[in-house]
DNA sequence: TATATATTTCGTTAGTTAACGAAATGTTTT
DNA sequence: AAAACATTTCGTTAACTAACGAAATATATA
């Protein structure tokens, strides 16, 4: 029974949403995840690797940054569900919309090493 | 973004996912799902409270026993969603195939009042 | 090779959650 | 009204989780 909850217990958690939110934008990196959440990378870097574990995301290392991004192929169905229905389950939500914005403006080059 | 949340930590306990797959097979009262779940009354009386506010389910007083079903006519169209994909979320999990052959059997006038 | 940058891992701390038993509440039966 | 039974509420404890900063790892650039 415990790996029914662990997909659960992953979707659990608002910084966890607000980020399979953002990557439904386009791919981010974790300094860009980081600049929009407003959490240290040390947190951004472990709920995104309890996303990877459950199969929600995939990362892709890119020279000196790790994409992260949707999942295109989970597999395990469940997750395909999830993410295709993201979209109604959290609809209209003011942090998600201002996250979005965000994201469009958010540029690695800038946010990151300060 | 809270009330996000909170239906997801509703589905992150395996003691609440067995009492939503057990009463898919029927209703039952609080002492019958503590037969079966062999937990505290008390325990069980606050996961039932937490799948209630949740709208997974609705509680029906039946004079001093209080049966609990699947919330039929949920507000929320998440909870529909996820209560009729719940059969193919959770399939075929030996400790909830269990669960179900004690339903089938549990009786509240031999189980209650020990 | 050394330095800067990006990310992960580790150890710690504060907040949350599930478990229990005891006490309180409510309902039925005597 | 009192006793019996079912359930809920309350207070406590142990386990879990998210947050952080510091140290470790990895890659790019000077």
């Amino acid at each position: 029974m415990t790996d029914k909850t662990r997909l659960f217990k992953a979707l659990s958690d608002s910084s966890r949403l607000r980020i399979l939110k953002m990557l439904q934008s386009k791919p981010l990196c974790v300094c860009e995840i980081t600049e929009v959440l407003q959490l240290a990378t040390s947190t951004v870097s472990k709920h995104l690797s309890i996303l990877r574990d459950t199969g929600f995301i995939i990362e892709e290392k890119d020279g000196r940054w790790v994409n992260y991004k949707i999942n295109p192929h989970p597999s395990d169905d469940r997750i395909s569900s999830i993410i295709t229905t993201l979209d109604f389950w959290i609809a209209d939500d003011q942090v998600i919309i201002s996250d979005k914005q965000k994201v469009q403006k958010v540029n690695r080059y800038e946010v990151c090493g300060r």
